[in-house]
DNA sequence: AGCTGTGGCAGGGAGG
DNA sequence: CCTCCCTGCCAC
């Protein structure tokens, strides 16, 4: 063996433990190659690359690979006689992920990572899908043959006990997107029938994409339970091949979601809970992320859909079949919409990315920015940097400086904060020697300009869509390139970096303050990039409002501009991140957790909606006696169903985490977890994480503990109503305090409590607002 | 092992 | 009582 150019070597790490890299293969037919360099023999690391994506993988010795039984080693001589080329041949991807499992056991692959790895080849052929079509630029989404899939279960809450008889499957419903739709059930066939059935059909109508909603954690899992439970091999990839799955996760925002990902051989996966959610990281205005929620959101719902309750499958099964049949043909139709709205621009940024379609609709912002980064680093054939330690202290600059009613209202905000000020103020991570990354976010930002310059030219419906699909795919990519610097397991991350943006983005927002108020308007309240003020007297009107907001514009440094994005009539400002709009229709919006948080019981929400409306409207009688009603109704039992004062939590944790924390003394006990390991005591259901939990507190007293005191929903029962009076009279106490900041003492006692000793009178109570002394605002712009 | 961040409010439990 | 800590949910 030939000993490498020393002069190549001098590119490569650092590091003086042997390694090998491995990264993605490409899929060849049905052999996936995997392939590995072997370092220099004078000791010198080496790593070379043919199928580059990403460097997940270092192994201490190259000889562990031969232990694995099912690849096939070989080397090649490549570029002369300078490089070796160490290729493992693998039959299936299972093969090629064991083996990487068996050299991650047998290494302690994660210390080991290199300071650099040399790529030398071309770039994959990005296009390449395992479809065994090409994703070509010129093709459309609409070019896909979509199948959405949707399954029903005789048990309501089947999912964990699948095992059980009870649990079968007893509706199939399909649909794609070139007219056909398909019903299976299990009235005239046993379930063993209907599932190898199921895996015909599939073969058949041979789809490119699978959709369904909410099919990774549920449908998907649960099918595979089932086939396995009767024998039926669930063989649905284009070669035959099942599934393959492994552990996965995906962060919307601050909810992690954790799936097994799955991976079918020449088909891809669209899952449009995670379309939904990722949706809703940006519009923060879906009513929830259920199929009916949306799509009834989105207008998909059909207009004679037929609604099942969850709870009554089982029984609708028995007296209606037809109803249950008709409502699971319903779901799958409004799913084909659903992806049809939306997963559009996943598509087309599978065109940009070197990865399928399916991994796309599946993998979070970070990797996607990252894969762009790579593989341009490996078509010029440079080293890439290795992640750096560390962790990013700044964020966005919030406050408030006025609370009460206020109008009239402007909300003008700074477009595209983060990435006009790391375009403007040329941010880069350190690690970026090829400047890559305000290049590529450069050129991201002209396509999208582009792309919405081109729609407002052309008059195709179906063109215009196509171009909103991929200017929303520029967009989702240009928004998370900030996340990227601050990301501690990104390659290109620099925390300093992200500390100078957001650095920059506060004085920024300092800057728009001060000019406001030069001006004459008053600030309200201020976050991150958006500021709320009342305009000064000489600019009223919407026409003045737009004129006002321009001309901050213009006092901004370049490349910063500050849009109009909305004007109301009143505000009631709460607290940071806290407050209500009244638009000029006469419509509330509501911001912040602590007025709309799903966490709250719903009556409490209802009482808060229609209290900050009253006070909007400053009718302090309404208050009063929206106040004695709500406190009525409590002390009547009067709820409409259990709903209506219950609450809802999702599991973060499966009993055993949750437990362990207990005992370690990390977190305290949690009527939810301890309600759902009872109800696994009794069921035999296992409390699994991401489990929502519906229950309401039991009792007598107002001070009880929440986790000895409470019950599932499912058990409150309306003729005999054990909620706990004195405890949602006290909550009820807590959603009023909201409201105390905007009265006196005396007056808020008066409105907020039923001693009508000598009767309510609203006469000389009136509303008081707090304005915070106006500091001195420092302005240190680097114009 | 395929995973964007900080800032802020509120409630519950535990312990002083 | 109060404070501290953790968790959940939300804004951007």
């Amino acid at each position: 063996m030939a000993v490498p150019n020393p002069s190549d070597i001098a590119l490569f790490g650092k590091d003086p433990m042997p390694r090998l890299v491995s990264v993605q293969p490409l899929l060849n037919g049905s052999q996936a190659e995997v392939c590995l360099y072997q370092r220099s023999e004078d000791g010198q690391a080496i790593y070379r690359i043919t199928e580059p994506f990403y460097p997940f993988f270092f192994l201490s010795d190259i000889e562990l690979l031969r232990d694995f039984p099912r690849a096939q080693f070989q080397f090649q001589q490549l570029d002369g006689a300078n490089y070796y080329r160490f290729l493992i041949v693998v039959q299936s991807w299972s093969d090629y992920w064991d083996a990487i499992r068996h050299i991650e056991r047998a290494t302690d692959s994660r210390e080991k990572r290199p300071d650099e790895v040399y790529l030398i080849n071309n770039p994959p052929q990005q296009y390449l899908m395992q479809t065994g079509r090409t994703l070509f630029k010129e093709m459309g989404f609409e070019d896909l043959h979509r199948l959405q899939l949707d399954i029903e279960v005789a048990a309501s809450r089947g999912f964990p006990n699948a095992e059980r008889p009870e649990d079968a499957i007893i509706i199939v419903s399909m649909t794609d997107n070139r007219g056909w739709e398909c019903l299976l059930d299990t009235r005239h066939r046993s379930e063993k029938d209907l599932l190898e059935e199921l895996v015909r059909v599939i073969q058949t109508r041979d789809p490119d994409v699978i959709e369904g909603h909410n099919i990774y954690q549920f449908d998907f899992p649960y099918l595979q339970t089932r086939c396995d439970l009767h024998g039926v091999a669930f063989a649905i990839g284009r070669d035959g091949s099942v599934p393959r799955s492994f552990p996965s996760s995906m962060r919307f925002a601050e909810r992690m979601v954790d799936f097994d990902a799955l991976e079918i051989h020449g088909r891809h996966i669209v899952d449009t809970y995670f379309q939904v959610m990722s949706y809703d990281v940006f519009k923060r205005d879906l009513p929830g992320y259920g199929l009916k929620d949306v799509s009834k959101y989105f207008g998909f719902a059909p207009e004679d859909r037929e609604y099942v309750d969850g709870d009554t499958i089982a029984q609708v099964w028995q007296d209606d079949p037809e109803r249950l049949l008709k409502y699971a043909l319903d779901d799958v139709v409004e799913t084909e919409r659903l992806a049809r709205h939306l997963s559009g621009s996943t598509f087309y940024l599978t065109q940009m990315l070197p990865m399928l379609y399916g991994q796309v609709a599946r993998t979070g912002p970070a990797s996607k920015i990252e894969a762009l980064l790579v593989r341009e680093y490996l078509r010029q054939r440079h080293s890439l940097p290795r992640s750096t330690w560390g962790s990013q202290v700044l964020g966005g600059y919030t406050d408030v400086f006025y609370t009460g009613v206020v109008g009239p209202i402007v909300y003008a905000d700074v477009e595209s904060l983060y990435p006009s000020i790391m375009l403007n103020y040329n941010v880069k991570p350190q690690s970026d020697a090829l400047d890559l990354f305000p290049t590529l976010l450069q050129r991201l930002t002209d396509l999208r300009f582009e792309a919405k310059r081109a729609m407002k030219t052309i008059d195709s419906a179906d063109l215009r869509g196509e171009l909103d699909a991929r200017q929303t795919s520029y967009k989702n990519l240009i928004n998370s390139f900030y996340g990227q610097l601050g990301f501690s397991l990104a390659l290109f991350n620099d925390f300093a970096e992200a500390d100078r943006v957001a650095a920059t983005g506060q004085q920024l927002l300092r800057h728009i303050i001060k000019l406001i108020r030069e001006a004459g308007g008053t600030i309200i309240e201020v976050d991150t990039d958006g500021v709320l003020f009342v305009p000064p007297e000489t600019n009223r009107g919407e026409a003045a409002e737009q004129a006002f907001v321009k001309q901050l514009s213009a006092g901004m440094p370049n490349g910063i501009r500050i849009g109009f994005d909305g004007r109301f009539q009143k505000m009631l400002s709460y607290k940071k991140k806290n407050y209500a709009l009244l638009t000029y229709g006469g419509a509330l919006k509501f911001k912040g957790s602590s007025l709309v948080s799903r966490s709250n019981e719903r009556f409490g929400r209802r009482f808060v909606r229609k209290a900050v409306r009253l006070l909007l409207e400053e009718d302090i009688q309404g208050l009063h006696d929206l106040y004695l009603a709500t406190r009525d109704r409590i002390l009547a039992h009067r709820w409409e169903e259990v709903a209506d004062f219950s609450r809802t939590e999702t599991l973060k944790d499966n009993a055993e985490a949750y437990l362990a924390d207990v005992a370690a003394g990390k977190r305290t006990r949690a009527a939810s977890y301890e309600l759902a390991m009872a109800r696994a005591q009794e069921t035999g259901q296992p409390a699994r994480k991401g489990d929502r939990i519906t229950y309401y507190i039991t009792g007598s007293t107002a001070n009880v503990t929440s986790f000895e005191n409470c019950h599932l929903a499912d058990a409150w029962d309306p003729n005999a109503p054990d909620e706990n009076t004195a405890y949602y009279l006290k909550r009820l106490d807590e959603f009023t305090r909201k409201f105390e900041p905007f009265f006196t003492e005396h007056d808020f006692r008066l409105i907020f409590s039923p001693e009508d000793l000598f009767g309510f009178s609203p006469a000389g109570i009136t509303l008081i607002s707090n304005m915070r002394a106006v500091e001195d605002v420092e302005d240190e712009i680097p114009f």
